[in-house]
DNA sequence: CATGAATGAGACTTCATTCAT
DNA sequence: CATGAATGAAGTCTCATTCAT
């Protein structure tokens, strides 16, 4: 039995402290009172915010990961063309966000790998991810930008992959991994991939 | 890190056993009563083999991924065009290897992402994995193979990250996720990165 | 036991629910939150109905003996001779009441036991169950309707527990017990009790 | 998942500890530390023994019937003719042993009562005790020494009735209740029910 | 070499209770 | 009159660890 509306305004400002603390510890190290010190809040309070620690841990991936989806989606929106759709993209993909982010969106997938109910989850926040790079990817073979004979959702697939993959450098904090040149081999990278000629990036 | 060493025959196939559960339960979810039960010894065995619960699961993460980057060094090795090389070391990324494998890698990149000793080994382990994709871009440019003016490295972390970008629909079981398909355009990709010209795949 | 009276018509209805309740998990698992869902108030509303759930309980279970032991009280009062009275204290005493009764009643013992205060009340309550009996063989013997020489208080005793007994293989529900039977052997196990002919218990 | 034979030489002595315990109590007010403090071991050491609070609780009301029933079998196994046997089952029943006795007993028809396996238990354990009256009676009736005309299950269904009740004003000390009389009352009682004659009592 | 007994630390959870409205 | 928010106390349970054999 969830609960997921009980408590009142400052219910909202621990959510978001959960998910901070998520970020920095893991999902199997975030204990009630690590969250509670960072809220200041007591342990009981948390339980009577959303019921038991996995409640309490699941919503908080739920909510950051919906946050980062609906990031993707708008920097896909605010481009005209398909390819300068998919360079805002990859460039948002592969932006020098802060850590947390990058460690909370591996917390997803890891404990997804091995939930059940989160990994339905996974599978519809991929799909989120992944509908953008596919209607731009259709839109420029169609509009005749990209000159490709692959289907455009293993297309999505690969360039997906390209950046999440981004992540484990990232978040194991690797030395060679350099920001903007990565940016820069990345979108030549899906240029070839998607046949655009080296005049149209610009 | 106390003692490695005490235990004979016995100790390697507990030690094999590890890491079947920790591929199963997570680095945070194996117990030490877990390992015991699924190996046929006692608790208190497992202690006197590897000393502490951490210390039985770093070996074990030690362990499994040795053998992951040795058998990808030897996938390298067979072939002889540098072309051939990446074409290797990209099927066996992205062959159909069983489940275990892939879940161990995540959890590898997923604990060394929070525990300082294990960042160092994953810098190690990432420049193994690297170096044979490094030396044969390098060779490929040297003998005229490949035609780009990218970084060698940038290029290897780009292809590396293609590859452990795979993980994710593959841990998580994402249903769009075909393992034929993306291999042919994992290697597209990356002949098309390599300025390769397209009879020269063959 | 701080205020028994806050509260209107709303608080007679919801000490019903509590009884009915307490009859079904018993004391220590009867918790404020199971009357609050059974009653459809707030936990609070019991709080300030009852004041501590202690109180709740206690007068829960006051309000329930008083019940039963009234039912009994009347039982005897509408028969005439001490025999007649007697069998009707008895047949009300295995009657076929709802199990809920017989469990409350057991509960009530098993508290008193180990509750001073509800000790001192199980003495009270027990009197008022053993006297229309006392009363009843006193008349009969008085009357040489019963030829014994016990004390009448002693065959109130014997008589009485007769019956109690049988709450074991109620609310345990012993498949052996069979209602009509157990209540015509304990009938003529009194009368020749107290010393009654046959055809006196016509 | 009940363990029952952890632990060494030690475990039956806690047990018995804690049937104390559990006797003076109750069963939802003893808590692990009260057997822990009584016994002089740690809380993690009676986990250790009996599994959960429940899986000791529910050995220990094992444990202490299962003695009762076998004193009252041995009761009956002493005397020679059915109306002697049937006077040492009484007396036995009625004997003025250590309160805990007692408390224990209603614990456990109380705790039964509500709890599915534990009513099964009691049914067997009833069914041990009604056993030796049973037979004792056949015995009486094909041997000429009761007259009585009910059926023999029914009169012991009866007559244990008789001495379970007497659980009540003993647990709650009702100051009216006096062994010796209620003895003699209890005997006669049973001798007229199965139609002795004063004579033959002796 | 390997194990069983015993334990302490630390976490979750339940629940009555206090307080403001 | 009645309620929701927030909390502290207390208990169970899990688990790694120590120690004797």
């Amino acid at each position: 039995m969830r609960r997921r509306r009980a408590g009142g305004e400052r219910r909202n400002e621990v959510l978001k402290t959960a998910i901070r603390v998520l970020a920095e510890h893991g999902y199997d190290r975030t204990r009630f009172s690590d969250v509670a010190e960072a809220a200041g809040v007591a342990v009981s309070t948390l339980q009577f915010y959303f019921g038991s620690r996995d409640d309490m841990l699941i919503e908080a991936l739920h909510q950051a990961t919906e946050e980062e989806a609906r990031s993707l989606e708008e920097a896909a929106a605010v481009a005209s063309t398909p390819w300068e759709r998919i360079t805002h993209l990859i460039k948002r993909g592969l932006a020098p966000l802060p850590k947390e982010t990058w460690h909370m969106l591996l917390e997803f997938w890891y404990v997804a790998s091995r939930d059940p109910e989160l990994q339905k989850q996974s599978i519809i926040l991929q799909r989120r991810y992944r509908q953008p790079f596919i209607d731009a990817i259709k839109e420029g073979i169609e509009l005749g930008h990209f000159a490709t004979d692959e289907d455009p959702e293993d297309l999505a697939t690969v360039i997906l992959a390209l950046l999440d993959g981004m992540l484990i450098p990232r978040v194991c904090e690797h030395p060679y991994f350099n920001d903007e040149r990565v940016q820069s081999v990345a979108l030549g990278s899906t240029a070839s991939l998607l046949g655009i000629k080296e005049a149209a990036t610009q």
